[in-house]
DNA sequence: GTCTATAATTTGATAGAC
DNA sequence: GTCTATCAAATTATAGAC
C-alpha cells in the first residue's frame, strides 16, 4: 500500500521525466515538488533506477487501464490517439514511455524492461495477441506515428502539427 | 576553420548525445573520448549550451546535403526513410534531433531553436518551400513515422520494428 | 516517515602556466 | 592549444537521531 506521498513523488518524478527525461532532474527537484527532504524521496524509493522503473510501470498501467475503458466506444485507435493527445494539452509533455525509450540506449536494465513493455502492450492493445505479421505492421505504423507525433509537435511547440500528423487515425 | 580537435569533439558529443541526450554525458566523457582533457574542450566550446547548438546546426547541415545528393535519384521520401534507418545500423542510434525534440522542454533556447530549424528544413524538403496544408500535412506524417519508429525500434531492439513501420515508405 | 548531516563522486566552468 | 589545478555547485546515496 503506497503512501500519500509515495504517490506524490511519483507524480513529481512522472512530471519531471516527461519534460527532461531521466537525467533531467535530481531527487533534490523531487523533494522540493513535494515538500519533504531528499533523504525522505530515498526512504520511498532506495535508487533513482527503481523509481524509475516503478514509475514506467505505473505509466503503463494506467495508459492500458485508460485505453481498455475508452476503446469499446472510440475503437482502439482514436483512443490511443485521443489519450497521446493529451499529454500534448497538459503542458505540452511528452510520453513517459517515447522519452525513456529515445534514451534506452543509456538507462538501467530495470528501466529498459519497463520501457519495453509500454511498447510491446500497446501493440498487442492494437492488433491483439496472435496478430499475423501484417495486422502487428499496421500496429507498430500507427504507434511509431504517435510517439513521432508528439516529439514532432512538441518541439515546433504546435498543436495542430500533432494533429495533422495524426488526422487519418481519430475517430 | 575548425580544427581537428573541434571536429573530434563535435564528433564525441553527437555519439554520446545520441545515445543518452543532452544530459546524458559530461565534458570530461568528451575528454576521454578524444584524449584530452575537459580544459581543453571549454577551450573549443566555452558552454555545453554553444556546443549543443552547433552540434544541431551541423547534424542539420549533414543531413539535408545527404538528403539533397540522394533524393533526385531515389525520390526524397525513400531518401530520407533510408537516411533515418541508417542511425539503426549505425549501433542503435537516435536521430540527434530527435532526442533533443523529446528533451526541449528544459534545453537552452538556442538548443530548442536548432532543433526545430531540423523539423521544419526536414518537412520543407518534404514539400517544398509553399506547400498548401494538406501537401504539409503529409511531409508531418512522413516525419513523425521516421522519428516514431527509430524510437519504437531502438527500444525494441529490432531494426525489423523500423522496417515494418516504415515499410510503405521505402523505394 | 521525516529530519540533519554528510560522504563520495560528478558536473560545468575558470585561472594561469607552458 | 593543451595542460595542471581547482572551484563551486550539484548529484546519488547513506547513517543515525527524532
Amino acid at each position: 500500500m503506497p503512501s500519500a506521498t509515495t504517490d506524490k513523488i511519483l507524480d513529481a518524478a512522472e512530471r519531471r521525466a516527461r519534460m527532461g527525461g531521466y537525467n533531467g532532474f535530481s531527487f533534490r527537484d523531487l523533494a522540493e515538488d513535494v515538500g519533504v527532504k531528499s533523504a525522505s524521496v530515498h526512504h520511498h524509493f532506495p535508487t533513482k533506477e527503481v523509481l524509475m522503473a516503478r514509475l514506467a510501470a505505473r505509466y503503463t498501467e494506467r495508459f492500458m487501464e485508460a485505453l481498455a475503458e475508452a476503446s469499446p466506444r472510440e475503437g482502439a485507435v482514436p483512443a490511443m490517439r485521443r489519450l497521446f493527445r493529451a499529454s500534448l494539452e497538459a503542458d505540452n509533455q511528452m510520453c513517459l514511455c517515447g522519452m525513456l525509450a529515445a534514451e534506452s540506449a543509456v538507462l538501467p536494465a530495470p528501466v529498459v524492461t519497463e520501457t519495453r513493455r509500454f511498447f510491446e502492450r500497446l501493440i498487442e492493445a492494437l492488433a491483439g495477441p496472435d496478430a499475423d505479421s501484417e495486422t502487428r505492421e499496421k500496429a507498430l505504423k500507427v504507434v511509431a506515428r504517435l510517439e513521432g507525433a508528439l516529439l514532432t509537435a512538441r518541439v515546433l511547440g504546435d498543436m495542430s502539427a500533432f494533429d495533422a500528423a495524426t488526422a487519418d487515425l481519430a475517430a
